[in-house]
DNA sequence: GTAGGGTTAG
């Protein structure tokens, strides 16, 4: 076994040591890794004789595994091979075993390698990892690690590959801190030397689970280390968790370092940076990595088309996407998928064009795609949006007929529009539904549900919802405590509103631009002026930017409380910044302007704020209209 | 030509 030198794995350390591991909740994995160092037993030899006798089977050439499209092929093709004598070598059965696994069918892939044991095949730490990869997507990496341990047993020694499976296995049921904790100690006791892949494996794990600092410092390790370099998947990862993270800007400095250190980048690298940039419309950008892409020889395929046609749809460009991006696709031999289409069905469905919607849901029945449960979800959410509720219920009714099964966000979808119009028993019953239906409801549904009561008038109802989740422990965001929050202000509870808002750091939540705005409302409507006014300051301290929403309430509140000199200033800051007076706040002003009021101060104000009633404008017209009046 | 890591949807 090779070793990996002492300050390696300090440095490894000290790099994914600033966070304290999280307690184990499955149990431990280190008292597997003490038979690491138990020597092999002899049984070792006898496979390698069996292993090397088998070898020379002429008919192995004959075995082609490419050829393996189905299951069955698969199966048949595996009693084929026990049928042959002498018998295929174990290489030849772990080539089976990978081709099954491929397809994702890793009971049968686990039911064949256990069939080989029987047989007597001698099993290798090859066919052990893909058994370990197949119990990790199963039965979870707990199995994993109870056939590594049954294997030091009979003396096979796992390599880097099969550590690389087992964090894989802890990354994939998010347990990223003890896959840290497990490569760590790999490291330190030097069981193998971690390679590319092991640490790709990690460094994937950080990224999903935002730790993409964390990620980067290991990187820039296995640069200094150089055993190892960081190759194009590395990078890739890596450069896809700064997008994912919203740090567009760091993913492209990034990719310049990977250019300049001659490290290829291929179409995931350029997929990852394009939907970074499509989520901020940068579309010039996307367009000239489109070209670079070109120059590299590097065709975008059908996710890199399918991104830009989701960044066009989700910003209202669903023409575009449809009339540009899709012929393009066509044209260059990446022909829109499925995944394609519901991006597409969404963007027409989100503007409540639902004849535009069904079209393409139309001529993607013509192309025999198949539709799927996001389909029709986004065809639910259309029609929610177009206020035809009996049409989206129909939809959600008929889905297990065409044998899909509803999930948690074509019901929460529905949810949410039942409580926007105010059909309260209706929501009630389709969240019992759908629990009835082992549909289990996500945080962004209790939010709808809390929400969706505190807004029509059940705040108690509300209240009784969220302790309960809260004694059970269900986990609760911002926007579920927001919801409350706001209910409870509504409500005229503004005492227990405020005790929440302020204690939300003692549940581990960072107050969001909404939530704040809620509590400034909250302030405001009971005349606590100063205290909104001190809230604004804080939440800028605490880097929490006001939003158009944000301004326009605590405008208002002034307003109302007809403290104009004090409105005055904060309608400055928010015009300063760029936001625009929404129509309520503009009817407000048109009232002090009907008032006649003589006060210099409100007319100042009145004559800055109209100019900027562009959303009321239409309102504000029709109002002064009414009255005679005009500017 | 035996195993393990990276990109897409509501």
């Amino acid at each position: 076994m090779e070793r990996i030198g002492l300050p390696a794995a300090t440095a490894a350390a000290a790099a994914l040591s600033c966070r304290p591991p999280l307690p184990h909740k499955h149990g431990t994995c280190s008292s597997l890794l003490r038979h690491l160092l138990l020597p092999p037993p002899l049984l070792q030899f006898f496979s390698f004789r069996f292993h090397s006798t088998m070898s020379s089977n002429p008919q192995l050439h004959r075995i082609d595994f490419n050829n393996i499209k189905k299951l069955e092929d698969a199966l048949s093709l595996f009693d084929e091979m026990l049928r042959m004598r002498p018998l295929p070598s174990i290489i030849q059965f772990t080539r089976l075993l990978t081709a099954v696994t491929k397809m994702k069918h890793y009971s049968a892939s686990l039911s064949l390698y256990k069939e080989m044991g029987a047989l007597g095949i001698p099993i290798n730490e090859y066919a052990m990892s893909i058994a370990i990869n197949c119990c990790c997507h199963l039965d979870g990496v707990n199995v994993g690690f109870a056939i590594l341990g049954s294997f030091f047993r009979r003396g096979i020694v796992p390599n880097v590959a099969t550590f690389s499976t087992l964090l894989k296995g802890l990354v994939l049921e998010d347990r990223v801190p003890e896959a840290v904790e497990l490569f760590l100690k790999l490291i330190r006791e030097r069981v193998c030397e971690p390679n590319e892949v092991m640490y790709g494996t990690i460094i994937n794990g950080l990224c999903r689970t935002g730790n993409t600092g964390r990620a980067i410092q290991l990187l820039r390790l296995m640069e200094e280390e150089g055993k190892c370099e960081p190759s194009t998947v590395i990078y890739s990862t890596v450069i896809d968790g700064l997008c994912k993270d919203r740090m567009v800007d760091d993913a492209l400095a990034l990719f310049s370092q990977m250019i300049e250190k001659c490290i290829p980048p291929n179409v995931v690298t350029y997929t990852s940076l394009i939907h970074g940039l499509c989520n901020y419309g940068r579309w010039k950008e996307v367009i000239s990595l489109l070209r670079e892409m070109g120059e590299r020889k590097i065709s975008p395929d059908v996710r890199t088309f399918s991104i830009i046609v989701d960044g066009l749809c989700k910003q209202g460009m669903a023409e575009v996407a449809e009339g540009e991006v899709l012929p393009m696709m066509r044209q260059k031999g990446a022909d829109p998928n499925v995944v394609t289409y519901n991006a597409l069905i969404d963007g027409y469905c989100m503007r409540g064009q639902m004849d535009k919607a069904r079209k393409i849901f139309d001529s993607m029945i013509d192309l025999c795609l198949v539709p799927d449960v996001i389909t029709y979800t986004a065809l639910i959410n259309g029609y929610c949006k177009s206020l035809k509720m009996g049409e989206a219920m129909r939809l959600l009714l008929e889905l297990p007929s065409k044998g899909l099964q509803p999930n948690v966000i074509s019901y929460s979808t529905i949810l949410h529009a039942l409580f926007r119009s105010g059909k309260c028993g209706a929501a009630r019953d389709l969240f019992d539904d759908m629990k009835a239906a082992g549909v289990v409801p996500s945080t962004p549904t209790y939010c709808i549900l809390l929400d969706g009561l505190c807004k029509n008038g059940h705040v108690a109802e509300a209240l009784s919802v969220f302790s309960m989740l809260n004694s059970k422990g269900i986990y609760l965001d911002i926007a579920v405590y927001s919801a409350i929050i706001d209910g409870l202000c509504k409500d005229g509870k503004l005492e227990s509103a405020r005790d929440i808002f302020y204690n939300l750091s003692s549940k581990g939540l960072t107050p969001n631009v909404k939530a704040y705005t809620i509590m400034m409302n909250g302030l405001c409507q009971e005349g606590l002026l100063d205290e909104a006014k001190e809230l604004l300051v804080k939440m800028e301290q605490n880097g929490c930017m006001p939003n158009d929403v944000t301004y326009n309430t605590i405008v208002r509140g002034f307003l109302k409380r007809e403290r104009y000199p004090e409105a005055t200033t904060l309608l400055d800051k928010m015009l300063a910044r760029g936001f625009k007076a929404d129509a309520t706040t503009s009817e407000i002003v048109v009232d002090l302007l009907l008032a006649k009021s003589q006060d210099p101060v409100q007319l100042d104000m009145i004559n800055r704020i109209l100019p900027t009633c562009k959303d009321g404008a239409k309102n504000t017209d029709k109002f002064l209209g009414k009255r005679g009046l005009c500017f």
